[in-house]
DNA sequence: GTACTTATGTAATAAACGATACAATAATTT
DNA sequence: AAATTATTGTATCGTTTATTACATAAGTAC
């Protein structure tokens, strides 16, 4: 067994517990005194633990990049593009409200750093978020090699559209919108989602569903 | 005339050269050393002029709604709604990869304080992105009023839309997409617009302008 | 029980932060 | 020319920042 004195905290809990200060001060603006206060240990526990405030952060973002991934499995493995598409925007606009835990609303991967003084932060974040996007891609690619997405259909420009919408979204939650508001910008974003090719020569109205 | 040691720089040169500061590291990411670098003055200079970091930063803020009132004029003088959002979205994708000047690519009112430690920023960003959303429903309204859009549209929700897309396309600048990847995100969300009400029996429809 | 190993709490570290005191400077006013 | 007034450069203020020494505590291994 692990020799030496036991850890008198729960790492999970405490990651939760930055993870709030991270969300709501941004990577900069959470101090160490604010997010040891937090998270219920000094400062020596902290650094044992996880290196750094940087350390920290990193154990954060891969927490969280737990929970998101089992709302983007959920997503992604909806049986049509479209639906992938409504569950990824609804899903947004529920979970940018959703302040469950302590979380204020948004999104961390936006909150805690979309610009930054002296660390490469930003561009972490920014490929967490490349990599949602990649993964929606890689989806639509799938869904048009199956004829469920028009040949017409550019994969990466939907999954950029998405992503670009859900991003929006998540600010406009920041800013105080209600979750009917969202739901409401989402459900009008889907209203662009491709139909199938139309060909010259055929009716190019359709009606209503 | 003033009387006193006259000022030796140019006021709005050094605002401008903040704004770039504040737009690149955040308004917590900014240092006052930096800030007086880039402005090629010194801190008791700053403070005489601005009276404090928040003081300059709001002063950066107005400067930045100059900017951008201008664009607006000319986004909101559109002869019809459908033409207002076009130009705005289109409008907001060349602007968040313009970095002109030396601003980085995305926009002021997100970069420079999404999150923040100690002052209420993130609140007075918010409030004036809630402005531009203001601007846009009233026009909607009008455009309502005189039958440019459906009876069945909301203009607040029309609105909120265009600023959600329209932050979003911010983030995604903000982030190293390209000036084509936004204009095609532009174009698609703008498919989903309102067209003319179709009731059962009548036409409402009319020949655009 | 003694040695070893890891964690904890207190207190302190150097560096950076935003903000000024002060004397010198450069203009207008009388 | 003397008095007044605002700006400038240098150098520094007290705080706060992230990060550690160090001695103590609490476990396992022998």
């Amino acid at each position: 067994m692990r020799t030496g004195r036991p850890r008198g905290f729960c790492v999970e809990d405490t990651l939760d517990r930055a993870m709030t200060v991270f969300w709501r001060l941004g990577y900069e603006g959470a101090s160490m005194s604010e997010l040891t206060a937090a998270m219920g240990i000094n400062s020596p526990s902290l650094y044992a633990c996880f290196g750094s405030k940087e350390g920290l952060f990193r154990a954060v973002l891969e927490r969280y990049d737990d929970r998101r991934k089992i709302f983007m499995d959920h997503v992604l493995s909806a049986p049509t593009a479209a639906k992938v598409a409504e569950n990824y925007l609804l899903g947004a606009a529920e979970f940018a409200v959703d302040t469950g835990g302590q979380n204020p609303p948004g999104c961390l991967l936006l909150q805690s750093g979309l610009s930054c003084g002296d660390t490469d932060i930003p561009d972490e974040l920014a490929r967490h978020r490349a990599e949602k996007e990649a993964a929606l891609r890689k989806r639509f690619e799938d869904a048009r090699a199956q004829s469920d997405l028009p040949e017409s259909a550019d994969p990466a420009a939907l999954a950029r559209y998405l992503m670009t919408v859900s991003n929006g979204i998540c600010v406009q939650a920041a800013s105080g919108a209600s979750a009917q508001d969202l739901r409401d910008v989402a459900t009008m974003a889907l209203k662009a989602w491709p139909t199938a090719d139309r060909k010259v020569g055929k009716a190019k109205t359709e009606a209503p569903a």
